[in-house]
DNA sequence: AAGAAGATTCGCT
DNA sequence: GCGAATCTTCTTA
């Protein structure tokens, strides 16, 4: 959930990506940066960069202090605050809204000054519990990375239209 | 000091 | 389906 002077948006997570310790894709592959250090603090915080000249990612940092690791959240399902989110992210359809990662930051308001924030205290950004159960997710080899794709790090929840991806990964 | 690559999105054909 | 847009960060010379 995210929190800004123009209100709150809530959205409930369908698709993650991991970014595991050793792994040629991550960001902390080759040791910490000004960028990428946040995901060698403590887990629970938020990792956010800007990619391709235009967006922003999202990321929950994964592993203790002094280990680079990270999740990248890839797709949302809108719950709340759904009128913000199209004023955040104008022509789009409701089912684009937070689906793909750089769509999802967009909705959420998310951006550098959100870098390093803890996702467990309150605040501007957070987690919270699961709105509602969900049966445990399905798997997939990752998307869009020129490095170790072929890892089943993707994780979606089957059948949700609110996921990313090709149809063929979704299965 | 300069260059290439990148965890993407959108619009056009 | 494909390619441009756009800029930050790290790597290499």
């Amino acid at each position: 959930m995210s929190d800004s002077a123009d209100g709150r948006a809530v959205v409930r997570i369908v698709e993650t990506e991991a970014y595991v310790p050793g792994d040629a894709a991550s960001h902390a592959c080759r040791g910490k940066t000004p960028r990428n250090g946040i995901m060698f603090g403590r887990h629970g915080h938020a990792y956010v960069y800007f990619i391709y000249g235009s967006h922003f990612c999202l990321n929950v940092t994964s592993e203790p202090a002094g280990i680079g690791g990270g999740v990248l959240l890839r797709a949302a399902e809108p719950v709340s605050g759904i009128d913000l989110m199209r004023t955040r992210r104008p022509g789009s359809a409701d089912r684009d809204l937070a689906r793909g990662p750089g769509r999802l930051a967009a909705a959420l308001g998310v951006d550098r000054a959100h870098d390093g924030t803890d996702l467990c205290a309150p605040g501007s950004l957070w987690l919270a519990a699961p709105l509602r159960p969900a049966p445990p997710p399905a798997t997939s080899v990752r998307i869009g990375l020129t490095k170790e794709a072929h890892r089943p790090l993707r994780f979606f929840e089957r059948g949700n239209r609110f996921v990313s991806g090709p149809a063929s990964l979704n299965r």
